[in-house]
Formats: C-alpha cells, structure tokens, sequence
DNA sequence: CTCTTAACAGTACTCTAGTTCCGTTACCTT
DNA sequence: AAGGTAACGGAACTAGAGTACTGTTAAGAG
C-alpha cells in the first residue's frame, strides 16, 4: 500500500462520487461502475480497492470517524445531553450524512464486515461522550452504578428510530425530548447496570 | 386477481421460501430466480407478481400485518409498555422475524414503496397500543396533553436502534429498561406535545 | 359438465454488473 | 535521476439476473 499522492487522490474522489450518487439516487441504485465513472477513474480501480458496495460504505464510514466532533461540557447532565443530542440531530438531517448513516445501517444489515466497522464507529463515539454521565455521577445528578453507554445510547435511540422507521430525519423538538427523556430516567436510576 | 386456491398457494409457498432464503442467506444474498426454484415455481411467475426484491418484502411484511398480536391491559402504565416492550423483543429475538425486520428496514431505505408499507405497518402497531397510555391518562398517572404514540414510540425505539447498531437483538433486561425509561420520562412530562 | 380466462411454467433471449488480462503511469527508494 | 514496483486504466470477456414469448393449467361462472 503506498499511501500517498495518488492513491489518496483516487480514493478522495471514489468517495466523494459515491457519497454524491448515495444521496442522489440512493443505496439501490449505487453502482461501482457509475461510482467509477463519475469520479474520473477507471472501473478496474474500484472493483480491485473496493469490489462491493458494502466494503466502500465500510470505507465512506472509516473517512467519517477521521474527522469526530468534539463533545460538550455545559456543567449539567441534561444539558451534555441535549448537547450531544442536538449534534446528532444536526448529522442525520444533513443530507450526505443522514443518507449515509441510513444506507450504512441498512449495509450492515446485509455485510458482517460493515457491521463491525459500524459498531466500531458507535463505540467510539458512545465512550467519547461517556464521560459526561460519569461527572454527572459525581455530582450526584444520577445514582451510583448507573452506565454511561446506556445512557448515551437512550439519547440516540429514538433519533434513529425515527429516521429508520418513520423515514425522516428528527426535528430539534424531538432532539430536545430525547434528551429529556434519557436525563429523568437517568436520573430516576432506570439504566443502573 | 383470484384469491383463492393456486394463487394463494404460490403466493404462500414463495413467501415462506424467501424468509428461509433471508434467515440463511441475508438480504444482500436474495435472488428471485432462486426463490422460485426453493418454492418450486416458475421463475417468471416471481418476475410478474413481485418483480423485485423490495416489493417481495413489502408483501412479507402484509402478510405479517394480517397476523396482528393482542394488545395487554395489566392496569398499569408500568406493566402494559412492559408487555409491549416484551412484545417487541420477542419479536426481534425471533430468527424469523428478527431477520426480516432488520431487512425490512434496510430495504425501506432503498426503496420509497417499501418504507410506505414499513410506516403504515408500525402506525397501525402503535395505533394498537396507544390506548395503554390514554387509560393512564384517565387515571391521573401521566400528565394530560402526553402523545401516546411518542411513549409508545420510545419503548420500541432502544430495542431497535440495539437490534440495528449493535447487531444484536435485545435481551429481557432491555426490554424492561426500556418499558421503564418511557414510563418514567412518560410521568415526569416529557412527552407532552 | 363445459367453457372462459386469469394465472402459471418452460425456453430462449438480452443486457449489464462484475472479472480478467495486459499495458501504462507515477510514487518511492537509493 | 533512474530503476523497481505498487497501483491505475482500458478493452475484451463471462455469467447470471431479469425479460419476452408461447403454450399449459386450473379456478370459477353458468
């Protein structure tokens, strides 16, 4: 593997043509060869990196995890929350990304291997705003033994559910809710471990 | 159209050969030509009814909907989003179903007529349960102006977002986390629309 | 019981996603 | 700056998913 140069220019503009035609015309309609076409670059290249959908989803993802936002520290539980609620409303309702994390749920689905760089990219997003629950615990917000993955996770849950099941992306009302909901029954010692 | 006898019976038989083919197989890995040779019909018959792989789900999941669980009445808000929650992971830890869920969502986000059938498929789901939360209303346990299909929504929505981002389906400790968080979120107000 | 016709089965065909092969480019080392 | 090689590009090829056509079966009406 050279890393450089080229190939790095060749697999920029692969993912970028791939995330365009995504959201353009959606995971069904994605074909390498259009993928290979739009991007500049031959269709060989694309079968030989990447070979199937799922593995360049797998990649589009990988990207993603390179450039992470940065969690909040608003001094109470229920404000990290809707911190981290709203960021990831404000990621599925973007256009690229929702339809990305979209068809990546649904790739995984299909593809052991995108499962696990999804699970992957999850865990490391869910310990990286654990930490909020963990000083809301010391500040005595939430009882002893509760678990900070839980938690965070309650926060996501039905922000996904929705754009999985009801096909559009949470509103701020619903970002707000979530986070709400997560902090009373947090609070109410509902995700002790 | 003629209901009855032949057409009834491929209709059957193909549908149970594509839920093995999912179960075994994945969604990625479906293909009609093979449906038809598992359920002993002709490959053109599957072509002309169905046509593709998302339309052959939506109807999976119509012949789901025609099989519709009871709703329970323990007299308690507590109990009843715990029966549902239970419900539910029944459901998802089913081989059978589990699977065909997780493709179910997968394919809606590919497909618009899919996600139409999936939407119409859970409003009627929660429509069913949304009495619970009204008689607890009755009863002076949450306050007046809740949406009961929010509550109802955010029993499911940890179960699921397990299911899909964890890749695994949820356990009975989840279920009754689940059906707890919503209770208690439910009676401190956060779902009043 | 007989006739009509909706729906099914088999075969031959098409068309394109995916593969193979080989020649070319450009990155990296010395 | 010059060679070695990893990675790219183009064209021809293959396989199998999906289609078109024709003949057959059986549900249902009278």
């Amino acid at each position: 593997m050279r890393p450089g140069g080229r190939t790095a220019r060749v697999r920029a503009s692969v993912l970028r043509a791939a995330g365009d035609a995504l959201v353009e015309r959606g995971l069904g309609a994605l074909d390498l060869a259009d993928v290979a076409r739009q991007a500049g670059v031959g269709k060989t290249t694309v079968y030989r990196r990447w070979g199937t959908v799922a593995v360049l989803m797998a990649d589009m993802l990988a990207e993603m995890a390179e450039h992470s936002a940065p969690r909040s520290d608003t001094g109470s539980l229920l404000g990290d929350l809707t911190a981290n609620a709203d960021l990831v409303r404000r990621t599925l309702c973007d256009p690229r990304q929702g339809a990305l994390f979209a068809a990546l749920i649904a790739a995984a689905t299909a593809d052991e291997r995108t499962a696990r760089e999804l699970r992957g990219f999850y865990d490391a997003r869910i310990a990286e705003w654990a930490p909020c629950v963990s000083r809301a615990m010391d500040r005595g917000e939430v009882p002893a033994g509760t678990s900070p993955q839980e938690v965070i996770r309650a926060v996501s849950a039905p922000l996904y559910y929705r754009l999985l099941t009801v096909g559009e992306p949470p509103d701020a009302a619903a970002a707000a809710q979530a986070a709400r909901a997560a902090a009373v029954a947090a609070a109410a010692g509902v995700y002790i471990r």
